[in-house]
RNA sequence: GCGUCGGUGGUAGAGUGGUCAAAUACAACAGACUGUAAAUCUGUCGGCCUUAGGCCUACGAAGGUUCGAAUCCUUCCCGACGCA
């Protein structure tokens, strides 16, 4: 039996992977899987760019909302979740189509990637939080000599991290990627620099718009009185941590960059770009042909 | 017009005779990524030479002092403030 076919469709920031999402999903029957990290919480719409009821077009998308931005949610959450959500759609005899910019959550998701089961530890993370990456590193040496040799030494996240695998597991597991028991067809949408630029800026100034359900900044004032603290909004993203119009049209234009660099690893990503419209019909042409 | 303070790399801003191609931050460019991933972290960042290193051009302009100047002196240009 040949695998199940999955379409992906991931890009940078406003490339319009969305609206992309829905024909493709109207031409083969499709059910949308969100990729993306932000848009899983309830209560972050405008700021993450998140698609709206009449965007969808009658087309079921999942993985938005599922979580209040009070709680954290984490890749492997994201995949156990879209796992399960792959298995139901084709079992209706539809198509998973996944739909995002978050590299990690995609490649989470189709690259076979085993996750230690290790939850985080809230508690053990707020006293390793206060030491120094020396001593974290000490730490870590002690207990899983070969990753404290290969980690960020300096990235305190990534320390911390690995510290509360081998306290539980004894030692870090080395990643294990087993055969994706699916196809994957993955599409990337880019458009030329200034094309990109351009459409960021608008997109910014759209978010801005008090017109827009209130706009950004209320969006932020709803989140704090449903008790989000700051710390908590500066996680969630730029956006969400004393935003101006500038400073977002800025960061996206660095966070778009940054997405690219973590997708131009993958070689089986096919590129299209988005600048011309009938660039839609060569993308759907493509599609239809590998399905 | 007189007086005071100031003019530094893409920007902001330290440096006030040698250790200065010049702190730091931002931007830019490249990259990493084992449960925070729009997060977190790293490298490069005047030009040229293949790295060690070397050479050249640079701290408003032109001169000067000095073995040596972003730093001191003179004049000029520009800016801010004060007095007229």
């Amino acid at each position: 039996m040949s695998k199940a076919k999955i379409i992906v469709i991931l890009g940078q920031t406003a490339t319009g992977k969305s609206g992309l999402a829905v024909k493709i999903a109207k031409k083969v029957k499709g059910e949308i899987i969100s990729a993306d990290s932000r848009q899983v919480y309830t209560g972050l719409d405008i700021g993450t760019g998140k698609i709206i009821k009449k965007e969808m077009k009658g087309i079921p998308h999942h993985l938005l909302d599922v979580v209040k931005p009070k709680n954290k949610f984490t890749v492997a959450e994201y995949k156990r979740l879209g796992d399960s959500k792959i298995q139901e759609i084709l079992k209706r005899g539809n198509i998973p189509i996944i739909c995002g910019g978050t590299g990690f959550y995609i490649d989470a998701l189709t690259k076979g990637v085993v996750f230690p089961e290790v939850p985080p530890n809230i508690k053990l993370r707020k006293i390793l939080e206060k030491k120094s990456l020396e001593e974290l590193l000490k730490i870590l040496t002690k207990l899983d000599k070969v990753r404290a040799e290969n980690i960020d030494t300096k990235n305190k996240v990534r320390l911390i991290r690995a510290i509360e695998i081998a306290k539980i597991l004894g030692k870090v597991p080395k990643i294990t990627e087993v055969l994706p028991q699916y196809t994957f067809i993955k599409i990337g949408l880019y458009l030329p620099s200034d094309i990109l630029k351009k459409k960021i800026e608008k997109r910014v100034k759209e978010m801005f718009n008090t017109k827009n359900h209130g706009g950004l900044l209320n969006e932020i004032k709803k989140l704090k009185k449903s008790r989000v603290n700051s710390k908590r909004l500066k996680e969630l993203g730029f956006e969400y941590y004393n935003p101006t119009i500038e400073k977002v049209v800025l960061e996206s234009i660095q966070y778009a960059k940054r997405q690219m660099t973590w997708f131009k690893r993958d070689k089986e990503i096919k590129w299209f770009s988005l600048d011309k419209k009938e660039n839609y019909k060569k993308i759907e042409k493509y599609i239809l042909n590998k399905i």
